[in-house]
DNA sequence: CTATCGGCCATACCGTCGGTACGTACCCAT
DNA sequence: ATGGGTACGTACCGACGGTATGGCCGATAG
């Protein structure tokens, strides 16, 4: 049977990680201190140190934490049954809501690269966001619905332009009207990739339909 | 007439500059002591806070160095005549090799956002070689060349896609190889834009071309 | 019911590092 | 010559990441 003590060392741990998860969102990785960490959960840095080896390590939990549960929303879409294309344009839309969350947008797209180092957390990744990302390209490569390209850098570059997409959403002035665009442009930069003469069903929704985007340039 | 205690003082700042370059390159932002790149440049903290109000404005100036550097190797392709199309791809392929520099790779992509804050980092960019891509999407839409997108969204895309781009050679096991896949895939992606029935004159490079990219895929 | 064992956490402390205060040598104009 | 400004060096402070150590309390055996 589940004891008592084990339960008040989890709830514990789960204090810390979410403190953490706010500050790092918050105020950043260098501007968080661990005694901050602690006091917000309502311990002290002994209990920290006792749940994880340090602030990287800690920092690693609240990323697992957020990605998590960014995943929980994205699988559901991304896995389902359903046409490969119209799969991954939801997929598109869902993955740009999820960057909107400013935790993700810290500590997954910004820190996390430059804590973690480059490579742990493209290795962290791959279990994650960018895992579905290749997962949904690959399908879309198998299925025959885009060309031939190569699934791995294609899926990375999308990942990037995703990234900054999502950046570009936390950071303008109208986040709904950059949300709309940024969803639009994506679109369009995947069905530029699109076999010049789809050989598949019924065509699915091309970017031209989304009527409400007309913009302005001199 | 140039004092010779103000050459004495620039020189001193340069090195501090230089060390600083190296050993942000080196260790990251976080990494490197002030201590250290004063003791490299062969003074002490005191000169450095002469020189810089703080750690921060010393990054600052190690950027906006390595920038410069980037920039007088990009300016003179995307900014000379030529067809729209050639230039642009010329500049894809140049800003590549750019990237494969280690520090501008960590300095400018990596580190910049998160230590300069990304809005600031964004207002940076503006004047380097995010403006460039810019510039060169603007031309190509104002020229006709690929279709009417929001420029400014769009060339965020592309920005992120080159940078995911250029971290995925980076770090890869075999550069040259990930570094054609790359140029590749990105080159496929922008001509994905292209109008469906160009009015051009002669047809410029396809990425159909770039013969020694066969994939592997099961 | 008692003893004690071990996991969980608090407290005190250390080393490092960014930043500040202040002293000093040197140059220049008046 | 002399007052002032520039270009540093030196000494020091406070904050913070990390460590060592000790105490509390629930679990478990006898």
């Amino acid at each position: 049977m589940r004891s008592r003590r084990l339960e008040y060392s989890e709830s514990t741990r789960d204090a810390l990680v979410d403190s953490a998860v706010e500050l790092f969102t918050k105020r950043g990785y260098a501007g968080t201190s661990l005694d901050e960490v602690a006091k917000r959960a309502r311990v002290t840095k002994g209990a920290l140190y006792h749940h994880f080896s340090g602030k990287q390590a800690l920092f690693e939990a609240a990323f697992d934490t957020v990605e998590t549960k960014a995943m929980r929303r994205l699988g559901e879409i991304v896995s389902g049954p359903g046409h490969p294309w119209e799969t991954a344009m939801a997929g598109l839309r869902a993955y740009v809501r999820v960057c909107l969350d400013p935790a993700f947008q810290r500590i997954v797209v910004h820190e996390g690269p430059v804590v973690m180092g480059w490579a742990r957390w493209r290795e962290a990744e791959e279990h994650f966001s960018y895992g579905m990302i290749r997962e949904s390209v690959a399908a879309l490569v198998s299925s025959g619905e885009i060309e031939d390209v190569p699934v791995e850098v294609m899926s990375r570059l999308l990942y990037g332009a995703l990234s900054a997409g999502a950046s570009l959403i936390a950071g303008a002035a109208d986040p709904r009207k950059a949300s709309e665009e940024v969803a639009w442009s994506i679109t369009r930069v995947v069905s530029g990739l699109r076999r010049p003469v789809a050989a598949g069903a019924d065509a699915p929704a091309e970017p031209g339909d989304r009527s409400a985007s007309r913009r302005r340039r001199r």
